[in-house]
DNA sequence: GATATATAGTTGCAAATGCAATTATTTGTG
DNA sequence: CACAAATAATTGCATTTGCAACTATATATC
């Protein structure tokens, strides 16, 4: 009980939490009003963009965090609306592309008009300049120690599978 | 373009987004490795455990923001595992309440001391205190003003006679 | 250069989530 | 009191996600 809500990081970690929930919520829930497609499409949209309309499909996976067999069908349901196309990747026979479309283009022009307003309206009217400038900073070093440690630790099991408890019996 | 990356809310929200796909991830990773529930079982039993063992469900799944039928399926995994029952609300025959079991409360303890170590390991060790104090401390404006603004209908409790006992902190 | 191993991406199936009712009860109004 | 409306929680069905296995191609080793 002492250090649970004890160490700072801890509390941060709650409050991250709360916060997150609220906001994707909220955020949705005005996407949705607007009639608009899940953020996350978006993310996908704008990362193509970046890149300047194109993207090995492991590479976007690893920018958007998302694990492969969701991007496998993040990009199904992108491409069967037209938002982007699947393109063979020359010199890699397993690999492939993801192409933004003129349409995809467009699509994010017009999300971003409801996603910027939603962004402003529930996480930047809680926020003056300098305290979003602070929690970026800071989220910058979550980000990167993350990042860091999450790629030392994937290449193998990190842990024999001897040490393990079963507490919860079964998992269905 | 201009203002896409622009303003410090826009900026923020994006690093938040990142931070918070990357973190979960690592969380849920770590607890996984450890054999352990997903932490959202944590979140309930705390919950529970903060209420002083019993809540009515509907408050439940106000302060961990999740929806109702949500909070129906969560409780009836974790019921299905003995680490809490539900129980008819006397004075309201609509509705009921989540109570913690030994095996719940055990339960929780058990967790925290994965999650604990998961959440010092992947976002405590990015921050320094005063890092992590002043985020708690923005994260709480977010929090405040989402509560506020997302939700303009005040759940108006039903008085009953058990669940007048613990008004002292609804909000927390 | 044959064979083992690693990599890129996808797929089948089970579990979790979102949405739109649905049930049962309570409250408000005439 | 009768009856419309509100509330608490759940359920059916469709969509999405997670896990493990799978296909196909590339790379490394001997």
């Amino acid at each position: 009980m002492a250090d649970k809500k004890g160490d700072p990081a801890i509390r941060a970690w709650s409050h991250f939490l709360g916060a997150n929930a609220l906001a994707l919520r909220a955020i949705e829930e005005r996407l949705k009003a607007a009639n608009q497609p899940p953020f996350a499409w978006y993310d996908v949209l704008l990362e193509l963009d970046r890149a300047g309309g194109r993207l090995r499909i492991g590479e976007l996976g690893l920018r958007l965090v998302v694990e492969p067999y969701n991007v496998t069908r993040l990009l199904d349901r992108l491409e069967s609306e037209g938002l982007l196309k699947r393109e063979q990747a020359s010199g890699d026979g397993r690999g492939a592309f993801a192409v933004l479309s003129e349409k995809g283009a467009a699509q994010r022009k017009k999300m971003w008009t409801h996603y910027r307003r939603a962004i402003l309206e529930v996480f930047g009217e809680a926020l003056s300049n300098r305290d979003a400038e602070m929690m970026t900073a800071t989220l910058k070093k979550v980000i990167a120690h993350l990042r860091h440690t999450v790629e030392i630790e994937s290449p193998r099991r990190a842990r024999s599978d001897i040490d393990v408890e079963r507490d919860v019996e079964r998992r269905r």
